[in-house]
DNA sequence: TATGAATGAGCATTCATTCAT
DNA sequence: TATGAATGAATGCTCATTCAT
């Protein structure tokens, strides 16, 4: 193992530790110390791979950004049926979710709470996401007529609605393989059907 | 104006002015001396009305938890039509979140960020209104058939990620009269219609 | 009751609160609060009172003094015997203490810990009262040859001591006639025959 | 200077100054600050060493009680006659109170005026010492009949009460070799021959 | 590079004192 | 004179950050 892999590894161990220390305490919580002890280092060591304490949760945000980029997917997906794009769309969503959940229940929190982030995750995310959505939606050929801008952010709520609930420990939609899938059939006939009967 | 007018103005003025200074700085952030000057107190007499930082913090709680009490309109909303249903229910909490904008922008985030506030969110709050959604739909004779445990979550993440994309800032979805009204409407066509034409 | 009565009996109320109070939790423990609570009046009362917390505890300390004066008695009781001397001496020290019991625990503590009430104890209490059993124990023909300077000094340190070990606790020696006569009987004994048989 | 040494070092030297300042402004009016900058660290490196301002009151007790344990000399103390054992004891005393002034004038006004500290001294020192001094007296044949119970007290009475008018300031007994010396003779005479000539 | 002791700014909280009523 | 709300200085303690080893 060269000095880099060892390097990129402990860097890896400490991104770890935060995010499971952010989730346990939250970002204010956690203390350098408590990181450390859980990344099994001394307090100074992060200070070798991190500037400061804000460092930890931008890397872990620029992370959490770079697992759920969508909104680049949305324009290949015009040429599917509605069904089929929900699907792919959510499908993916959920996975991301799913697959970095420590991540996310480590971020998501602090997104809301902290204006800097705030601001980054709207401008960097949300925003091209929304333009994407309500581009889209424009597009499509194959729904009914709707107020696009509103519509886009009904989608990107549920989205984060979702996440939220999970967040608050609601055990009903905590990920998993099975959850996912019946979540995602929900939302399909949620978006093919409404919910009214004819 | 009596002396327990004016006690209960100025708690008032302190509590508003935590919001505030939440609502900017968040929890951790916020300072006592901010919040004081805020109300343009002296930091002593915050604490003549609150037992601590926390308790301002939990007492903006109640209110948001008190103002957004939907859950027990849920049972008397069987008999109208899907479309009233919806309409009286999302536009309900739409007006709650329109008159207390500021409350919900300083505890939502803390909600999220506090294990404590979230649990205590969570099964006073949450939990109840899920159990009265999953109830109600299952005895409404008018809808599709649905997987009712997960669409209550899904109707509940979309008053939650609504909420969340206001406080992010998106300008589309700031709270307001005409905004609430064009966002009703895009609701109520998803739930009546889905996204997809036939 | 005159107005003059009713303040002077609400300036003993006080007093007596802070006696207490300072008893239970020592000067510093204790708050104006505390002290008013337990006078049954308001914090701002006790400033029409005393001009501060401070006051407080030097109209305690001045009381205790007062109480104690027994100085002048040393030279008119030269023409006792020793033993009757010893008796008359320790026998009204140990019923001052019996009768403002409250004070003692109050005060003494706090002049070993006050600098400020250290010097004025000493100087205005204790340097005296040496100088005058110095004095006493020079002009005694009855008595041993002794070093007066130490011996005045071995005599007040058992007025001391006794007052000390009270108020640490000691069951055996808390106020009281029974066991105030027992241990002058004791003293008495030391002084007439020493420890040691012959 | 191994690390260890050094952090040693550094206790002893916060733990001296907390002594010095504890002496100079008691307990209560000594700041952290001001103790810090007598031992020349900065304010959060006492609390590398101690958890917290009491913790640096209960070190110096702990010191205390362990430099002033007597009782167990008590019972090896029989075979000597009256005057060697008084003199071995009341010498032993004076000698640990000279090596370690500072430390009692620091501690012994918090153990009178802190109802904690106060509990823990009488169970801890002055009770176990009472009861040794009760068992002696009655053990010894060599002394005239006595209220066992009482004479402990005194004997005890005179040690505190001693070390309170030097902490008083009296010059005429500051711990010194000499002073000690003459202060041993006197208390000797007292217990071997009482202070009434026949 | 890793360590962890030292630092000191920052902050929640207390409480003696004031003063308008 | 009595009240008790308001004040704000003072302080114990935390913790992100630095740096000598």
């Amino acid at each position: 193992m060269t000095r880099q892999e060892r390097a990129a590894q402990r860097r890896e161990a400490i991104l770890e530790a935060a995010a499971h220390t952010f989730t346990q305490k939250g970002y204010s919580g956690a203390s350098i110390k408590d990181i450390a002890e859980a990344a099994e280092v001394a307090d100074g060591t992060i200070y070798n791979y991190f500037t400061n304490k804000e460092a930890l949760l931008l890397a872990l945000f620029d992370r959490l950004v770079a697992a759920d980029q969508v909104g680049d997917r949305l324009t290949a997906a015009l040429d599917t049926d509605v069904d089929t794009f929900i699907a792919g769309y959510f499908g993916a969503h959920l996975a991301r979710v799913r697959e970095n959940y420590d991540l996310f229940r480590a971020v998501i929190p602090e997104i809301l709470a902290t204006p800097d982030l705030r601001d980054r995750y709207y401008q960097g995310f949300v925003a091209p996401l929304l333009r994407a959505a309500e581009d889209h939606l424009h597009k499509r050929s194959d729904v009914h007529p709707v107020d696009g801008e509103q519509m886009a952010r009904v989608l990107y709520a549920l989205f984060f609605g979702l996440l939220s609930l999970r967040i608050l420990g609601d055990e009903a939609i905590q990920p998993g393989e099975e959850t996912d899938a019946r979540l995602l059939a929900t939302i399909q006939q949620l978006f093919t059907q409404g919910l009214a009967a004819d």
